[in-house]
DNA sequence: TCAATCCGTATC
DNA sequence: ATACGGATTGAC
């Protein structure tokens, strides 16, 4: 497959391509799309459609049609009219009868004969003669579509906004003379530099699988340089290399990174940033990099905090806001074309977002960035559920560019791609962590905290009080994690944590309300007297703590201290260097001016006792997050046992030692991202339906089925082959789609929640 | 013998 | 999905 993808060319060349004054090759009547002469001179007698004659030069246009079933994932060919012919290019929305109905899609392609054989309908309508599908992202989103079994209308509805016909016209065609910074900049996408091999299905090159290759040492083909004079380039932006010990220079390779991405190589970096970096303005600065070098850059951050810092960093880099794009859900739908026009249009050479905006049209793609990728939130969640990692290293692939993974902690997939030689490692060395990183105390786990005679509070063991006691001493901050409320919404033993069970059913037990007694989630007895059985302690206490009961009890232990929260509700940024308990959940940790005093991390076991094989990596992440956002002087106080790996990466600062365990032991278990899964939802009847039409690879393992929401069950599909697992099961869905009211099931390939 | 209906199939 | 065609069934 991916006929469409692959060659063809950049059929954005069209600039070139329409005025082409070539010899006419074909004669009137001697068109070969398909259509006889006959045929031809018949139709418009036959039926009421509107006489048309098609256009002299590729009378044809590949059109994706948007219709949501499987087996339809693949170009139709129509005829372009004469009067279309200038407006109907790739990458143009039109409208066409599609079965017998006025269907939206997306030109394609123009060419110049079909190979369909039947007669061929013409575009109804052009929507709009501005190329919102780029060629460089069609062949992304059709290859995020094999990867992910899904269809390249689905992909294309996350890569490309709703249109917005008045932003559209306001925001003005060059020519319209609108109020663009840059009004001699010639709109519309550039010859990108498609070319190379195509990285599709050729295991060796795929950032997917292990084998991994390339050094970044390969230089990029120089070409287009040309081109990119002609585009907004760094007038009034200063682009300086830190001084030493700052900035990249930090890094022993950190400054051959920004050389490589100036000089229009293709590094490939994980990189871990060091305690208390300032990381947006380090990702600015290889934007601007980049930028110098001629190439646009793409960064993708989880949140619209995180982008809200590297936003403000860009501006400070740039020294402007117009060389830049923010592209994010949370704005309206005119305002996010709007933007979306500006990267599209190649006014905006840098293009920052969420996850959405791993798809966005950059000109000249020099670097592809994402921060923090082990982030749930850059995992979409609508189908066929990519995640913005995926999406970035495709497009590395494809566009043959810069990619950097950043972050305090280090996701197994940044893992694979070092051990595989993909990426290099960019970290600091021991030494210079060391001196960087805040003093790092372990209190034990809950249990001894029971007995700690010294305990403040129920939950605050002794050495974490001091810490803050300290901290807030020297009017500084104490920034206090607690995982979410709601996050494991069980009770277990307060003495050993061991899980609270109905003693009827073996239901896990659950508090409705703060007041009620605990009752079973599976059978709805209350438990009325408790008595663990591994250890007899009779007191039950909930799982977590919400961050508001947290900074209650705090206030109590810290009379006198402003007690601030920052969670689900209400959202700080950031808070003053003063004296004050911030308390926080995950991902939600304000900065604090000069860094915190003190930083601790509590109920940490509720992390890690999760029924999920993320659970480590997740948990270290989160704790670096916050641990990242201490003093060099300050304390980090982890209460947890120290024995466990997890809690000694932390102490060392060292998330890489950690991943790499972990990418080990999934080696062992055969989990992602040493393997590939797909999971499969549905009533048990449509996933047995499915698992008998489809084909699976060699080799292939099945695992489940387990009970899942809604009557629905879900079975796990295991192997190696990737690819041929994609493509199997997409096959399967399009066989199933074929047939009436086939069950839908869900396939999900390498899911965020897998055990 | 015609019409309402049920499948199966293709959709440029 | 949805529209169409050919076969099938039912009733006049």
């Amino acid at each position: 497959m991916g006929g469409v993808s692959s060659g063809k060319g950049g059929a954005f060349e069209q600039d070139g391509l329409l005025p082409v004054p070539d010899g006419a090759p074909n004669a009137p009547g001697d068109r070969p799309d398909g259509v006889s002469a006959a045929t031809r001179r018949r139709a418009p007698a036959r039926t009421k459609t509107k006489v048309s004659t098609a256009a002299e030069h590729l009378p044809v246009a590949r059109v994706c049609v948007d219709v949501p079933l499987p087996h339809l994932d693949r170009p139709f060919d129509y005829l372009v009219s004469a009067a279309d012919a200038d407006r109907a290019l790739p990458g143009t929305r039109v409208r066409v009868r599609f079965g017998g109905q006025l269907v939206d899609g997306y030109v394609l392609d123009r060419i110049e004969r079909s190979e369909h054989e039947g007669r061929l309908a013409y575009l109804d309508r052009v929507v709009s003669a501005e190329p919102v599908l780029h060629p460089e992202i069609l062949a992304l989103c059709r290859d995020v579509a094999d990867r992910y079994a899904g269809t390249l209308t689905d992909v294309l509805r996350l890569a490309i906004p709703p249109r917005h016909a008045r932003v559209e016209a306001a925001a003005g065609r060059p020519a319209a003379g609108d109020a663009s910074p840059d009004p001699d900049e010639t709109a519309g996408p550039d010859p990108d530099e498609t070319a190379g091999p195509d990285p599709d299905e050729t295991a060796g090159t795929d950032p997917d699988q292990t084998g991994g290759l390339s050094p970044d040492e390969t230089h990029r083909p120089d070409q287009g340089k040309a081109v990119a004079t002609r585009r907004p380039a760094l007038s009034g932006a200063v682009f300086r290399t830190p001084a030493k010990n700052e900035g990249w220079a930090r890094y022993p390779a950190g400054e051959a990174l920004l050389r490589a991405l100036a000089d229009g190589r293709m590094p490939r970096a994980v990189w871990t940033a060091m305690p208390g970096e300032d990381w947006p303005a380090r990702l600015a600065e290889a934007a601007v990099a980049t930028l110098a070098g001629g190439r646009g850059a793409l960064v993708v951050v989880a949140d619209a905090r995180d982008l809200e810092r590297l936003d403000a960093a860009l501006v400070a880099a740039l020294g402007t806001a117009e060389l830049h794009a923010v592209l994010s859900a949370a704005v309206g739908p005119a305002e996010r074309y709007r933007r979306f026009l500006a990267a599209s249009r190649g006014q905006a050479r840098i293009v920052i977002g969420t996850r959405a905006a791993a798809f966005a049209p950059v000109a000249e793609l020099g670097l592809v960035a994402i921060w923090d990728d082990g982030d749930d939130l850059h995992a979409e969640p609508r189908a066929p559920y990519p995640h913005a990692r995926q999406v970035l290293l495709a497009r590395a692939e494809l566009a043959r560019c810069g990619a950097l993974l950043g972050g305090f902690g280090r996701s197994t997939e940044a893992q694979q791609l070092v051990e595989a030689g993909w990426a290099h490692e960019v970290v600091g060395d021991r030494e210079a962590v060391r001196r960087a990183a805040p003093r790092v105390l372990t209190a034990g786990d809950d249990a001894q905290l029971a007995r700690d005679p010294g305990a403040a509070s129920a939950r605050l063991p002794s050495v974490a009080w001091q810490a803050a006691r300290e901290a807030l001493r020297k009017d500084a901050p104490v920034l206090v994690q607690v995982p979410r409320r709601g996050y494991l919404p069980s009770v277990a033993c307060a003495e050993c944590h061991t899980p609270a069970r109905c003693t009827a059913c073996a239901g896990p037990l659950t508090l409705p309300s703060s007041s009620a007694p605990p009752v079973c989630r599976w059978c709805g007895r209350p438990a009325a007297d408790f008595a663990c059985p591994e250890c007899g302690g009779r007191r039950l206490r909930a799982a977590v703590v919400g961050a508001r009961r947290t900074a209650e009890e705090l206030a109590r232990a810290f009379p006198g201290t402003p007690v601030r929260t920052s969670g689900r509700d209400g959202v700080l940024a950031s808070v003053p260097a003063e004296a004050a308990l911030v308390v926080t959940t995950p991902g939600a940790e304000p900065v604090a001016a000069g860094g915190y005093g003190a930083v601790l991390l509590l109920d940490t076991w509720a992390l890690l006792t999760r029924a999920d094989l993320r659970a480590t990596e997740e948990a270290l992440r989160r704790w670096l997050a916050a641990a990242a956002l201490a003093r060099a002087d300050g304390t980090v106080v982890v209460v947890a046992d120290a024995s466990l790996a997890v809690v000694q990466a932390l102490v060392r600062f060292d998330p890489g030692w950690l991943a790499a365990r972990e990418l080990a032991d999934r080696r062992e278990l055969g989990f992602p991202p040493a393997a590939r899964v797909a999971s499969l939802t549905g009533t048990p009847a449509a996933v047995a339906d499915f698992l008998a039409v489809v084909t699976l690879p060699a080799g292939a393992e099945l695992l489940g089925p387990v009970p899942a929401a809604d009557d629905q069950e879900r079975m796990l599909v295991r192997t190696r082959r990737g690819a041929a697992l994609a493509q199997a099961l997409r096959a399967a869905a399009g066989v199933r789609s074929t047939r009436k009211a086939a069950e839908p099931v869900r396939i999900q390939i390498d899911p965020q929640d897998l055990l």
